[in-house]
DNA sequence: AGCACGATTAACT
DNA sequence: GTTAATCGTGCTC
């Protein structure tokens, strides 16, 4: 088994960790059970001047986790019922994060199910707010170091995607975020994913 | 105190 | 293609 991702890892630019996660897999430990996908989708947030970016509010209570250091979990709440998993990058005091948007389930595929019926498998963990259902991650999982030894939610390196299978989009469901925020090519996916 | 809106999803037409 | 669900957050008054 491969160690997990280590803090040098996400202590890089956004864009960088973004592109590099695609084929990384997400892990949680759930009761002891291994619960993993690998990341086919994700979306960088970039500093405060990034109006899409909820660190543009500056530091709150909320945006605190994106203003700390890399390598721990920013889990926040939206549209009143859905919780969304980002990884915190670049040097502690910038906000800077990784918004996980989708993985191929790998293991723990019955339990993701069972969350996830009745519906289809492809529906199980193709959103930011499906995958976080299907995983059972949580409030609970706020600022969580994903870098500890011992830590029940982390990343471990997977099979390199190479250039050639990554496309670049605007990131989605910024309906009022002013240009160029809202249309910069800030999501990153694994082509055919 | 009030209000507009959201890094979404599921169920519609 | 459109829209309801549902409530914390940040902004304005």
């Amino acid at each position: 088994m491969n160690p997990p991702l280590p803090r040098s890892f996400f202590a890089r630019p956004t864009l960088q960790v973004a592109r590099d996660l695609l084929g990384a897999r997400l892990v949680y430990l759930d009761n002891g059970i291994r619960l993993a996908g690998t990341i086919v989708e994700t979306e960088a947030y970039i500093g405060q001047t990034d109006l899409g970016c909820h660190a543009k509010a500056g530091l709150t209570p909320r945006t605190a986790p994106m203003f700390g250091p890399p390598g721990h979990a920013y889990v926040y709440f939206t549209y009143g019922m859905h919780w969304l998993f980002n990884v915190i990058t670049e040097v502690e005091g910038f906000p800077a994060a990784v918004l996980i948007r989708a993985i191929e389930p790998t293991e723990g595929v019955e339990i993701m199910a069972a969350r996830r019926q009745p519906r289809p498998r492809k529906d199980w963990t193709n959103g930011p707010a499906k995958l976080t259902q299907a995983l059972g991650i949580g409030p609970t999982h706020n600022m969580l170091d994903l870098c500890a030894p011992d830590s029940l939610l982390f990343l471990e390196p997977g099979e390199p995607i190479p250039a050639s299978r990554v496309t670049t989009t605007p990131r989605v469901g910024l309906y009022t975020v002013p240009e160029p925020w809202k249309s910069i090519p800030w999501r990153f996916l694994i082509r055919g994913e």
